[in-house]
DNA sequence: GGATAGTTACTCGGATACCATGTGTCCGAGTCGTAACGG
DNA sequence: CCGTTACGACTCGGACACATGGTATCCGAGTAACTATCC
């Protein structure tokens, strides 16, 4: 069982996305983050389909966050990229086999289809706690002034002109 | 981020071994619950390698479970089966592009992989909290007669030998 | 000088190849139960 | 009648193909800003 990578790209873009003062075009996130910008740009249609950022279109346009940081959850983010299925599914091999489960036992849900569905409630419960506003305010406690760099890199032309 | 099937049918293997008297072979277990013989084998062979269960060899040989199933979770299994390693890996990409994280800054994790660490952790604690016998008994619960039931079909014969 | 039309460059969006991991299968090594055999 | 021995069938274990979904990429449609022109 592995997340997609491209969950990491998107926390990152999200938590971008919100100290930013103006839109921000694909290319130029991952030319921040060091990543692939094409593949990034279909993560980033996946926010978008999701409504957790939009795009501005034409030129100076690029993506920006649709709500507030402190209103989108790491699991919304999490869900846009990922999916929206649960990791475990249920194929209830129980009504197979020899002596299947019959109707009326088949009203409850498989035990072990319970568990997993609680454990992975859990995990999302947990990712619901913490927003991408939380996100940003940690880097900023870690290293202040880290922000202001990105806002100044943003703001900036292309990495290869030089920042005055 | 998909569960392997093989969680589903390794922990209906436990719960069905947890309640057997005897070795039950793989092929009998994948007849049991109707799925493919050669594929669980392999799963089978995971729980082996994890110690969850071991195997009687040669004739009248098969499987049987290490531990009492009340000292088995639910998470050991799926630990076994999909792998120890967490589903959210860190790439550090905070260290890459033209804004780096520095040395120190990196002494502690990335706040996205503490928050995806965490709630991973959630999930394996909730996994944890359950057992096999746990399982067993929600059956028991469901549908008392089940076990004797494939007490029953596992003392017999093949399954096209009739049972009287 | 101001409004307007054309141009240009930039943006996103979906459709298209590639590859790693899960899925499914096969055959060989090893072991126990059984039966035949000899004492 | 009992011990020994050889056999046979059954078990697991690891090595081998296939398929699905993540990974990575490309090109086309659309829009806003800029520029030059005209009134």
């Amino acid at each position: 069982m592995k997340m997609s990578a491209g969950v990491e790209w998107a926390l990152h873009c999200c938590t971008v996305l919100s100290t930013a003062t103006a839109p921000v075009p694909a290319h130029r996130l991952a030319e921040l983050h060091g990543v692939s910008r094409t593949y990034l740009a279909k993560h980033l249609q996946a926010l978008s389909k999701a409504g957790l950022i939009h795009a501005v279109e034409g030129r100076d346009g690029g993506y920006e966050l649709s709500r507030p940081a402190a209103e989108v959850t790491v699991y919304d983010v999490v869900r846009a990229v990922d999916g929206p299925e649960a990791a475990f599914r249920c194929t209830e091999i129980r009504q197979q086999g020899p002596l299947p489960a019959t109707g009326e036992a088949c009203k409850v849900p498989c035990g072990i289809a319970k568990v997993m569905a609680t454990a992975e409630r859990a995990w999302r419960d947990s990712l619901r706690g913490v927003t991408i506003g939380d996100l940003a305010a940690t880097v900023d406690t870690n290293l202040p002034g880290t922000w202001d760099s990105v806002r100044h890199w943003l703001g900036a032309g292309t990495a290869s002109e030089p920042v005055r």
